[in-house]
RNA sequence: GGGCCAGUAGCUCAGGUGGUUAGAGCACGCGCCUUAUAAGCGCGGGGUGGGAGGUUCAAAUCCUCCCUGGCCCA
């Protein structure tokens, strides 16, 4: 006996079971030991932090994950799934500085690192439980015992290895540069991290005139500065122009000031205005001008006007104003003009005391008062507040200041070649994020600023020398360690520190104790004291997992690279980018060969979800009311995963009503037969019917399934999992149950041992149980508890897809595409001559445009006349002269060959005379109006067939026989009386196999045709008893309406 | 300001190497089929294919510009 299903499934509560039978039965496990020996596909997975909660994006990365590793399984391939935990870095720091009340990092050192980082330590698994919950809820198989962690001793001094490599390349270096910095977390951000950060903010816009000090014939002119950034002002030491820009001079109107600026840019000025004169900033280069703000006064040469090839003039004044101290042109210029840099903000973002107005205050909270002092100096033109995009801190969202500050970069542009090589490689999906938002990075590409100076990370394995400036003569100043094995053998005072080996912790402040001897043995090293982006940590992850090198060399090498990984949009320059910045350089490889990107997921109305706007889904709550699987398959199916979604739970119930139950349904239907005729999985073994002796719809079906397994194989292979799955839904809906199932049940109820039965039933049961193969990637819960029940194997994510497009039939598939045609084709004609189906008509006459489409229908013939209820299907000779055609050029053939005259022969070929039109059919081919027509050149449709009603489309045309006879009336009513009982019994709620009792009494003629056909009215209704009655015998009797005859009828269970 | 993506029915999405009635599902109305189905089928209403140019005999599809939205960058 199969097992059979609930009416009602509860999605969640079947889940459940379905997890812990994985749980109890060590499945996950065993689809990976099964595999041993097969060629492996290695995934790799990006590690969260797991001191967030997960949120409804991580589901679709982690359902594409999922999907992809248990179709490669079911594939034959060997697929270890490690998990991992990005733990480390600002993220962690921020979490525990906020659960402490710490505000900075005056406040960590007063606490102690030791503190902090335990602290830290202690935080990073504080949603583990939230993370393993959902990862195990919507079925995601990943090792989580497993898991690598980037904090462990083991992880970092894999990572230190890797930086060795680079160090030792000559690849690390410590500069000064300007960076992107976060006054409030006080460290440098890497240019990925400041790509998390921009938000729209409102700023400052202002000009600001700069006067001029002496200069040929400029007395008495200001220079128009335009700015967004008020605060540098003050560190101001020099003006840049184009020297091929046009400038020019003018004067206003009304207060007679003079104004020097681009002539491209005069759309800034409002008031009325002479112009006096032009030039060309070459002209202007060296003009000296007054100091702004004379805080500081400088040494060396400042106050003059530089050429910038920077300067453009699209925005502002065309005149840019220098503060070397923070921008990145700003600095360069300075370098190469020798400018003074003025540095009058602190590591907070505060003024220092020399600026006395402002001193103490935060850069940006202070540009509105440096805007009015500037107005009171009459400094100002004019202020505006503009909207643009600012990059912020992605953790704390403080405004990010560009400073010249030293810290540690990675030379990235040095293989940036390669890099842009290797990319070539990677299948991205969808490309365009490769070429792209990619592509265009690594163009771009800029050295890595690796280094924070911070305390939650993996400490830089850089040593210095403690007296490389003076005494010392050894000339190395630094060098780089590369496992704690070298350490020790390098180590001053290891065992001081680390007095065992269980007493080793690689993280500040521990290892900052640790000093080494010079290479050169004369002189002691002391550690820098940054620790590195914790980006650099997730990008090593290919290695670092396995310890490699000290440990799984060989598990290493055999997993690199991934064929396969997936994440977020928002990883494309974090991720994306460090593993493959790492990976090219360590091991000259793309270090991933395929990945999916995902993008946001929002809300149903298109907006972003946030929890300030309420408008955040939990995918906890989603997986409760409609079950994992369901979401999984509308993550996947609903559109393609990198576009944006907008999630709609409207959806997940329209999948839930059409895929999933119609799935159910068809197991239901089969268990329902083969239970009531004892059909078990042995039986079905046991009497499999031969492929070939089965019948044309079972070879069809099969073939079709082929057909679309096939199709199904080449788009996952592919990574289009959105069409796979679109793919595998309209097959299971429309061919299956909706064709297979519905064109067959009768065969599921024929006697014991007919083979026609069997065959139906093996058929049935070989595509389901494949079918939820194929499904199960996508669904794992519910296809996993069919398979079972079917098979009685012990997992479907065990099994193996198996391919037999021998199977795959072509011309059946077409002739079947034929046959529902015709049958639509019939049904609409019903419909306009209001026949219902149940109405048995005499003959459908069908007019084939060719032999073999003849030939086709022939094959065809029981099935089509079963669906639409006709008795005789007959062929129109397609010479016959009763047909009348129409002809219409076929563009797509005619439009290349007739080029301008198209439209011409377009007309010739609608006026197409009837005898034409029978020649093009007969022959092949016609002249008319000094053209000659091939059959190829034209699309012939049957206008009418003399003396029937016709329909057609496409090339098919088909006429019904109309008239009815008294025998095909009959057969009506019977149909009809028949179906009306069937819905009592189905109203009943009675059992397919419950015999009745029918009474009836309608009028005489009526009465006449039911006793006539008796036989046929039992079979159908499983009726033991069927007579007329009189009135007396009707107690409780229903109405019927049987084609427009009144009837009475009571029914009763035997 | 630059890059990428999207804009097709009220909603969600197909199609897209140019070929002349632009499709599906949901929702709405009418009808049909059915003792597996909350399913299915037919018909109907519903579309300036974001807009404007251009190339072409022919553009939803190719090109240019613009508009709107999203993401990314400066």
């Amino acid at each position: 006996m199969f097992k059979e299903l609930p009416d009602k499934i509860n999605f969640s509560s079947l889940e459940r079971d379905v997890l812990s039978y994985w749980k109890e039965h060590d499945i996950f496990n065993k689809s990976i030991t099964s595999r041993e020996g097969s060629e492996s596909f290695t995934f790799y997975e990006g590690p969260p932090t797991a001191n967030g909660k997960p949120g409804i994006h991580h589901v679709i990365a982690r359902a594409i994950k999922d999907l992809m590793c248990r179709y490669k399984t079911l594939m034959g391939y060997q697929v270890y799934r490690k998990a991992g935990w990005d733990t480390q870095g600002l993220p962690v720091e921020i979490e525990v500085e906020k659960s402490l009340g710490i505000k900075s990092k005056d406040d960590i050192e007063k606490l102690g690192i030791e503190k902090f980082n335990k602290a830290c330590r202690d935080s990073v698994f504080k949603y583990l439980g939230d993370w393993e919950n959902l990862t195990e809820r919507m079925g995601y198989w990943v090792n989580l015992k497993d898991a690598y962690i980037t904090y462990k001793n083991e992880y970092i001094e894999s990572v230190w290895w890797s930086l060795k490599k680079f160090f030792d390349a000559g690849k690390i270096y410590r500069g000064y540069k300007i960076q992107p910095y976060c006054p409030r977390c006080e460290t440098p951000l890497s240019s990925h991290e400041v790509a998390q950060g921009y938000e729209d903010v409102k700023d400052p816009s202002v000009f600001v005139k700069f006067k001029i000090k002496s200069g040929r014939n400029l007395d008495g002119y200001s220079f128009l500065v335009w700015t967004t950034t008020p605060w540098t002002l003050i560190s101001n030491v020099a003006l840049a122009v184009g020297a091929n820009i046009t400038y020019v001079k003018l004067q206003f109107k009304d207060s007679g000031e003079k104004i020097l600026l681009a002539k491209d840019r005069l759309s800034v000025i409002k008031e009325e205005y002479e112009i006096l004169g032009e030039l060309l900033g070459s002209e202007l280069e060296g003009t000296e001008y007054e100091q702004l703000f004379p805080y500081i006064i400088p040494e060396g040469n400042a106050f003059y006007v530089v050429p910038g090839d920077f300067v453009s003039t699209e925005d502002g004044s065309g005149i840019v104003h220098i503060a070397p101290a923070f921008g990145e042109d700003d600095y360069q210029l300075s370098r190469k003009y020798n400018l003074p840099v003025l540095q009058p903000v602190n590591a907070s973002g505060n003024f220092t005391p020399e600026i006395t107005d402002f001193a103490g205050r935060f850069v940006k909270e202070a540009d509105d008062d440096i805007i009015l002092k500037l107005k009171s100096e009459g400094k100002l033109y004019r202020k505006e507040k503009f909207v643009h995009s600012y990059p912020h801190c992605w953790r704390c969202h403080s405004p990010l200041l560009y400073y010249a500050r030293e810290s540690w970069y990675i030379n990235t542009p040095s293989y940036k070649d390669r890099m842009i090589e290797l990319n070539h490689k990677i299948n991205w999906f969808p490309p365009e994020t490769g070429s792209g938002r990619f592509g265009n990075w690594l163009e771009e590409n800029r050295d890595w600023a690796l280094s924070r100076d911070r305390y939650w990370g993996t400490p830089l394995p850089i040593w210095g020398c403690d007296s490389a400036d003076s005494s010392c003569t050894c000339g190395v100043k630094y060098i780089a360690i590369g496992s704690i094995e070298e350490l020790k053998e390098k180590a001053v005072n290891f065992r001081e520190v680390f007095p065992t080996d269980n007493d080793i912790d690689l993280h500040k402040p521990f290892i900052d104790r640790i000093k080494v001897y010079c290479p050169k043995g004369k002189c002691e090293m002391t550690r820098v004291t940054e620790v590195i982006d914790a980006w650099y940590d997730s990008g090593s992850m290919p290695f670092a997992q396995h310890h490699y090198p000290f440990e799984n060399k060989e598990l290493f090498e055999r997993n690199y690279p991934a064929d396969f990984i997936a994440e977020g949009v928002d990883q494309t320059r974090g991720w994306f980018y460090s593993l493959h910045a790492i990976g090219t350089f360590l091991f000259n490889d793309s270090t991933y060969k395929n990945l999916i990107v995902n993008d946001l997921i929002l809300d149903k109305n298109g907006h972003k979800m946030s929890k300030h706007v309420g408008n955040v889904v939990d995918p906890f709550e989603i997986m409760d009311k409609y079950g994992a699987d369901i979401l999984r398959w509308y993550l996947i199916s609903s559109s393609p995963p990198w576009r944006p979604k907008m999630f709609n739970t409207d959806d997940m119930i329209e999948i839930r009503n059409k895929f999933f139950d119609t799935i159910i349904n068809t197991y239901r239907f089969f268990v329902l037969y083969c239970n009531l005729s004892g059909v078990t999985i042995d039986e079905l073994r046991k009497t499999e019917i031969p492929f070939n002796e089965r019948p044309e719809i079972d070879r069809w079906i099969l073939s079709a399934f082929e057909k679309t397994k096939a199709m199904y194989i080449d788009l996952m292979e592919d990574y289009q999992i959105t069409k796979a799955a679109r793919l595998l839904s309209d097959f299971a809906i429309d061919d299956l149950s909706n064709w297979y199932v519905r064109r067959n049940r009768k065969r599921f109820r024929l006697p014991e041992n007919d083979s026609d039965k069997f065959s139906a039933y093996g058929t049935l049961y070989e595509v389901l149980t494949e079918l939820l193969k194929l499904i199960s990637p996508f669904a794992p819960f519910i296809t996993e508890q069919l398979y079972i029940n079917l098979t009685g194997e012990e997992s479907v994510h065990l099994s193996f897809i198996k391919t037999n497009e021998e199977r795959i039939d072509a011309e059946l598939n077409y002739n079947m595409h034929l046959a529902k045609l015709i049958v639509q084709l019939a049904r609409f004609m019903r419909v306009k001559n209001d026949l219902k189906t149940r109405q048995p008509l005499r003959q459908i006459l069908i007019s084939a445009t060719n032999d073999s489409e003849q030939e086709a229908i022939e094959l065809m013939k029981q099935i089509i006349l079963e669906e639409i209820n006709i008795k005789e299907l007959k062929f129109i000779e397609k010479n016959s002269n009763l047909i009348r055609r129409s002809a219409k050029l076929n563009f797509k053939v005619a439009g290349p060959k007739y080029g301008k005259d198209v439209k011409k022969v377009a007309q010739l070929a609608a006026e197409l005379p009837q005898e034409n039109i029978n020649e093009v059919i007969a022959k092949g081919n016609t002249a008319y109006g000094g053209y000659d027509f091939s059959i190829d050149d034209l699309l012939i449709h049957t206008e009418n067939i003399e003396g029937w009603v016709i329909e057609s489309q496409d090339n098919l045309t088909i006429a019904l026989d109309t008239k009815l006879d008294d025998m095909l009336i009959a057969e009506g009513v019977a149909r009809e009386f028949i179906s009306k009982v069937q819905n009592i019994r189905k109203e009943r709620s009675m059992e397919v196999n419950d015999r009745i009792k029918i009474k009836y009494l309608g009028d005489k003629e009526l009465n006449g045709i039911i006793s006539s056909q008796f036989k046929y009215i039992s079979e159908q209704t499983m009726a033991a008893d069927l007579k007329a009655v009189d009135e007396a015998s009707l107690n409780g009797s229903e109405e019927l309406n049987i084609n427009g005859r009144n009837c009475r009828i009571v029914i009763e269970k035997v």
